[in-house]
DNA sequence: ATTGAAACCTAACGTAT
DNA sequence: ATACGTTAGGTTTCAAT
């Protein structure tokens, strides 16, 4: 659980710039040996530093032409019996617990609209905890 | 541009799960030859379905202790000029053009509050396209 | 102690047939 | 689906600082 220096961030830059980078490449980039790349890597994964690699997809092209944020407000605030309610929600992409008007913030992607409705009036609304929802459409994104 | 089937999405869910995975193992694991997950995934990246590889990372343990929202209002609606401003700021991780109250909603990680002050009340609030923020604090994240 | 350089075997890649 | 040359993974040893 060291701090990182300036090579381990480096070396986090470059895997999120390309997950599949080989460790001689990027031995190669940094200018330091594959075997201090290799420990570095192992010791930031093992650290919790580098939760993991993904593949970045276009939800467009996977039957997911629809993006929203949904905001929600709880009645109780039993975050842990929400929470996995909400992980059980594969079309949420992302949630957080905020601090402003509402306490729930999702972004979910749908098919279509009516997926999305059916998403938020039925499977969230019809939680016991889900006092009441407020949608609102993407239209464009960057990242 | 041929739509998927069955054994493309598996594909995509496997690389999405684990980006680092051998083709090797990944024609083993969905039980199909090297040479047709290898054509496969070549395809799937060439038509942009898989856009790239990334290393997912704990933003803590990389010195952003913060996340926030922050909902934007622009005057203009001059999408162009501001999609490149917001994408200079390295510190938005998400932004969405969105159809509701706001204009923008912007999901950034910063160091600590002073940074996420100027971020928002110099950076943001410093351009000419941008009439008011408001900002949520994340106080904790699924996914 | 940490790093770089080199060597080593195994596994995976990428392409061909 | 198999084979084949090339590249990468993962570990070890040694020298250097």
């Amino acid at each position: 659980m060291a701090p990182l220096d300036e090579t381990d961030r480096r070396i986090v830059e470059a895997l999120r710039a390309d997950g599949r980078l080989s460790m001689r490449t990027l031995a190669a980039t940094l200018h330091i040996s594959r075997a201090n790349v290799y420990a570095r890597v192992q010791r930031l994964e093992r650290d919790g530093v580098i939760t993991g690699y993904t593949a970045t997809v276009d939800p467009h092209r996977l039957g997911h032409g629809l993006a929203a944020y949904v905001y929600v407000n709880i009645t109780q605030h039993s975050w842990k019996e929400v929470r996995t309610r909400i992980l059980a929600i594969p079309e949420v992409e992302h949630a957080a617990l905020v601090s402003g008007a509402h306490d729930l913030v999702l972004l979910v992607r749908t098919r279509d609209a009516a997926s999305l409705r059916e998403l938020v009036l039925d499977r969230l609304q019809g939680m016991p905890e889900v006092r009441s929802t407020e949608t609102e459409l993407i239209f464009d994104e960057l990242l």
